[in-house]
DNA sequence: ATCTAGTTTAACCAATTGGGCAAAAATAAT
DNA sequence: ATTATTTTTGCCCAATTGGTTAAACTAGAT
């Protein structure tokens, strides 16, 4: 934390951006309660970043990239994706539960305005990294190590389904669970194996 | 429209609002806008709901019973699950075409305030009705109709997770697509069977 | 030491927002 | 017809919000 204290202004508005924006959602997110979690004076949230919607869309694009080349690099595996589907989906679990809370709102702030994906797909080249991973499932499609009748497009969003799903719908899972003196943490564990079962049983040859 | 025109205010004010707030969710709604969309006073909806708290929590409470109602209404078929599973999921599918926007609306909201869970608990039997579910799909497992393996509560989880998550994802989804000239719609149509033959795969003995 | 450029703050502002109120209009009861 | 009750409206209000501005502070250059 020593260190810590020589990061600058600017630095630590947009963390304290990222936070509260996260829990929060743009629409109730409050710049002056950015700027008391940032410890700074609120004028100068504009004299860095002008207004709150620049600010938002610095900060989700910072938050939403590094997920996504996270993600992407998840995929940069020796060997096929179908032998290593294991390994990979637990990085993927890894991601997201580091992660909780940020599933409903990425997709809640793109929903509010799709602008948002745009600049995110100018800044990474997120069409063509989701076209290498179809085309790998492609080549195992050919190779024989997956069903023929699979279609590869749909498998990769199945696998996101599976994955992500259970994060966004957290707190009626969570409440349901409870209800059966269930734990939801344990069940997401539980999943972490299950989904790679479920998953290769559906696309093995 | 002529007999609407027999329509109460009451009733007005709930439809305007159901609309809103879906659209803008609760921070983004305005209690002006959805007094003008119901075409009265902004004043009535204090009169009939006493503050936008309340209203949003009976618009609320409307919206979700009716989605989980039809619901599991679904599952009330004769002969198993297992075997009729095609035929439900094409219902799921119509009512989450029916009613695109609701999901993120619904997860976003209950992520916001998960109070509102419990009191949809309280207005339906959620519960029990997962409950009963659950019970109809471990009966099919013990005559041997799904693997034994399978466990059940994730089973159910899968299923909505594939059938509800890209219409949460809509917006990237549909941008990413269309970068390749491919259409949504399409997708979410091929989706129908796919996600039937991608579960029986899965759980098939 | 003081000048200069960038940084930070306190105080302020206009616009919006949820909400309240008293009068008016419509409807029901006598 | 008149009274009582409910419904609807116009108008107002305090609080909040994003944003501005001018002054104060800081640190490096001269």
């Amino acid at each position: 934390m020593a260190i810590d204290k020589e990061i600058n202004a600017e630095q630590k508005i947009i963390e304290a951006a990222a936070d509260i924006f996260e829990e929060k959602g743009f629409e109730g997110a409050r710049m002056q309660q950015i700027a008391d979690k940032a410890g700074i004076n609120k004028a100068l949230l504009h004299y860095y970043f002008r207004s709150k919607d620049l600010l938002f869309e610095k900060v989700f694009l910072n938050i939403a990239s590094k997920i996504f080349l996270k993600f992407f690099k998840s995929f940069n595996i020796e060997g096929s994706i179908f032998e290593n589907i294991e390994t990979f989906l637990q990085l993927h679990q890894d991601l997201l539960y580091e992660n909780r809370k940020l599933p409903i709102f990425f997709f809640n702030e793109i929903t509010r305005n799709p602008d948002l994906i745009r600049k995110l797909m100018l800044k990474l080249e997120v069409s063509n990294s989701f076209q290498l991973i179809l085309k790998q499932f492609e080549k195992e499609k050919r190779d024989g190590i997956i069903r023929h009748d699979v279609e590869v497009s749909h498998l990769l969003v199945n696998i996101i389904s599976l994955s992500v799903f259970p994060y966004i719908g957290r707190p009626i899972i969570k409440e349901i669970m409870e209800e059966f003196d269930l734990n939801y943490d344990t069940f997401l564990n539980e999943r972490r194996s299950m989904i790679a079962q479920f998953v290769i049983n559906s696309i093995k040859v």
